[in-house]
DNA sequence: GTGAAAATGAAAGTCAATTTCAAAAATAAG
DNA sequence: CTTATTTTTGAAATTGACTTTCATTTTCAC
């Protein structure tokens, strides 16, 4: 396999990835990859699966299971479990951490940072000797559109 | 039955429920629920069982799994999910929210809450015209008893 | 091309959560 | 108190998302 060490793109990263685990290529893999990395958006193996299906008719559900837990080992995905009990799996394009805002109407999400936040769940570990590895942090409600059909209908 | 409706206390609340709903009073239920509001701590289904059980071997998980689910409803348990993939549940004695630290080396809970915190969220969710009905912050960690066994056997 | 190794997908297995159902317990009615 | 009605119980079955298995297909190094 032929790896280009200089590009960093996500897909090399991927293939790179690949390469030092003796991982071969199959178009359907790849497709997935493709596909998610493109989407830029969180989604469900259950989503991303019948979107796929849509032009690729025999990929099975296992294997976009399988690409997702790929990516998330390369670093190429995050696994994220919000509070509907289906984990999610967003494409990592940067390396700084964010939270989430997740409608409760639509189930749009939205990615936030916050530097002070992030100051005062340092300054809250300390006060209890804790040392922190991870965070996680969501904010629950309806989105502008929600809260707009939410008052129609009532 | 009989019901004090000015006593306020958590298991007259619960009482008070039941009697709106028709259900009976059962001992393994009110033991259940005694035991657990006194406990004053997180508690999964399992956990929960496997102590009750020591006092009284014949409670079944479903009774202590749809008291929990019952306490919950009436407001006088919670119902939390964290990073481990099993609730817990933990006694709400006071109104006020609070957000948890959790040392993944013993699993110990810490109850925190940071006005600061929630202002600064009130403040992002206004940014993108989100309306909250809840949050969720969890900072991961080892505790300091739990750093320091790191650093004896390392 | 050929053969070794990896990828695939349907089906099976996990694991906690939840529900079912026949028997037991609690309460109501007589 | 005794029977009738309703709720509760617990063992077992089911659910639902996730994960693994295994026989078959595909990939790739030679």
């Amino acid at each position: 396999m032929k790896v280009n060490f200089k590009n960093k793109s996500a897909l090399d990263q991927f293939k790179l990835e690949k390469y030092k685990r003796g991982l071969k290529t199959s178009k359907k893999r790849s497709y997935i990859v493709q596909y998610f990395l493109a989407a830029d958006r969180h989604y469900s193996i259950e989503e991303l699966y019948d979107e796929l299906r849509a032009e690729h008719p025999r990929i099975g559900y296992s294997t976009v299971y399988r690409t997702m837990k790929l990516l998330t080992e390369c670093g190429l995905a995050s696994e994220r479990n919000f509070a509907d009990g289906v984990a999610r799996f967003e494409p990592i394009h940067r390396t700084h951490h964010h939270d989430h805002l997740i409608c409760t109407g639509c189930g749009k999400i939205i990615e936030f940072t916050n530097r002070n936040i992030e100051r005062l769940q340092q300054t809250i570990a300390r006060k209890y000797k804790f040392v922190t590895a991870s965070h996680k942090l969501e904010l629950y409600g309806l989105c502008a559109a929600c809260q707009k059909k939410k008052r129609k209908n009532s």
